[in-house]
DNA sequence: CATGAATGAGCTTTCATTCAT
DNA sequence: CATGAATGAAAGCTCATTCAT
């Protein structure tokens, strides 16, 4: 009378979606197959629909913890960086740790999003939540003088991880350029659009 | 037996390529499939083949075309700009009139050469000359004390230039949002990045 | 090693042998999916092996059951008529009470029979004892001067039934009459086809 | 410039009916699979596509075509009988001659109307044509006094179908059962139904 | 006795591509 | 130049059945 145990359920779950994960990175949504998941997540076809109705929802699970991840690290980041510069040398931190594969997912997920009305949503859903965390971080920036007042904190936000998501197209169209370089120069990008006007320039 | 005319062989072309576009940018290159494409095009399937070897064709021949347009467009723009305040009140122009779909099918290339070589080639190549011209703008405008001189040109294109790919996420990550705010906002980034040190702030 | 409850086992084969006769109400033989009777039935699919070896037992034991059901029913009616009049009455008494799933799943087992000869061959092995029993009463009501003594009494009893079968298609051909007119119709159809010739007509 | 030939698709069309008729005949709707249907029908499994939208429309064509077909002979047997000896020397011609494959598929069919809410449609369309012709018939012979007057011609007719329906099922649950004789007895039976009280019995 | 994880064959359907006309 | 009939491989998904626990 052994019930199901949701742990290793759950477990099984996270193990599929991670294969299709290197599945999607490699080959995109629409270009992987069931078969190939289930290849890389070593089960049979049959066997994957215990775990997802169809492929749709393995596509928005991936985003869903996707974007938690990211949300997850970059609200980390956040929280421990009490001034700009602190900001500024996470940035750098992330971009340069950052699995390389998830760059591409993130573009994967934007070009999906832009024809798949289910996925767009999952994917404002979290951007408004990280927008909301970076407009509250700057707004207390602000009110410490560290950050220019002028700015409006939910636009500078969404501007600030617009500006992120461009560094992510870096590696695909200019995979030569040092990626040490290029960091500092956001960096100076970001530094230079938040001071305060007094404040010199980095 | 009468030889094709290259004049109406090329038209037939580019109007195919057109038709490809517009399925395209509805469901991506994997999700459009030759049949929508043909009925787009008003020609029958077998016929499409006349003019491209396969599908794989198409989509290099959007790269290729869909690359040179915005080139010929950005070049456009920076060459009628001689100075730094007109680069900005074109980028503007550009953002505000630009055909949105563009912006899907800029993503759709991004996360296409992500995973497909031939097409990263394509996207590099064409993106190396778009970096070089606008170094050049940069060499010129810091001749003329219109831009930091200490900013190093060619890096400080690209990151230009990806800040240009990331302002074209918000349509997807944040549609509520206010084009022409969004606009002047990237306005500020771009003239803080660039302005020379002693300027003041615009 | 305590042996299984032969009651209990039978018991379970019944409740779960009548959850596969509402899915295959529903959704018929071949529609009907070992999961979606187990659903009905409560129990695991690797349990329902416990009790029938394999689908096709399930369905085989649906024609015994059911059709032995049906038997039982209609012999009690003729064991009880001791005339074509209690006959008529029962019939009628039979075709309103009847749960109406009934039909579909006779009509079900014509079709199924059609194709499978295993299933054929139980159908036609009650189908002989009906025949009989049906037989055996014509020949009684003959005896009595109560039907007509120049019907053969088997291929009466063949034609009766068939005419049976054919009241089950009206409610799916014409479910807008009135089930108790057609019954009516139907047994002024019986009492003429069998009362000898001398009697007036009902 | 050859446009499409509505003729040759026609054929194909009914070509594959056919043999979709003929697989549906061996192994029921349900129990038929498109690779099958291909392969009767000689094509790929591709090209069926091209003349169904899928596995349902060629169901539903099969009902469309076969209850057309039944109703077209029923009809040209009515019209030809003058009386209601005609009709039964006809229903004898009929019931001798037809395809016995045909007695499958209308079982078949009912089976399907039973759970297939948009078959049943297509099935209560064809049938109140029948019952139509059939109750006109009726009223036709009552006037001449051929048919007892009483009878009401709408529900009357509705049961000499289902008498019609029922008599297929004989050679399904008595195959063994001699076809002239049991056509003869049903004769009988409808002849004993109709024939107006004053009139000998046959 | 009972579970549900796991399999794999096979289903319907799609689609890039070829070819006779 | 142009058509659409035809192919066949492969896609997503289902389902009867087995088996370790």
């Amino acid at each position: 009378m052994r019930k199901v145990d949701p742990v290793k359920h759950e477990e099984k779950r996270q193990q599929i979606l991670a294969a299709a994960g290197r599945c999607f990175v490699r080959d995109g949504f629409r270009g992987s197959t069931i078969s190939q998941i289930c290849v890389e997540a070593k089960i049979s076809a049959g066997h994957l629909y215990h775990y997802f109705a169809n492929k749709e929802a393995i596509v928005g699970a991936m985003f869903e913890s996707g974007l938690e991840h990211i949300g997850k690290s970059f609200t980390e980041m956040l929280e421990s960086s009490n001034a700009l510069d602190a900001l500024i040398a996470e940035f750098d931190r992330a971009e340069t740790k950052r699995d390389p594969a998830e760059n591409t997912l993130i573009i994967e997920m934007l070009a999906e999003a832009c024809r798949n009305p289910a996925m767009a949503e999952v994917l404002r859903r979290h951007s408004k939540i990280f927008y909301g965390i970076v407009a509250g971080f700057i707004r207390n920036a602000q009110s410490r003088g560290q950050i220019d007042p002028s700015l409006a904190p939910d636009l500078a936000a969404t501007i600030l991880l617009s500006i992120v998501d461009g560094s992510q197209t870096l590696s695909v169209r200019a995979p030569e350029i040092d990626r040490g370089q290029s960091v500092e120069m956001l960096k100076t990008v970001i530094s230079r659009f938040l001071n305060p006007p007094s404040e010199s320039r980095s």
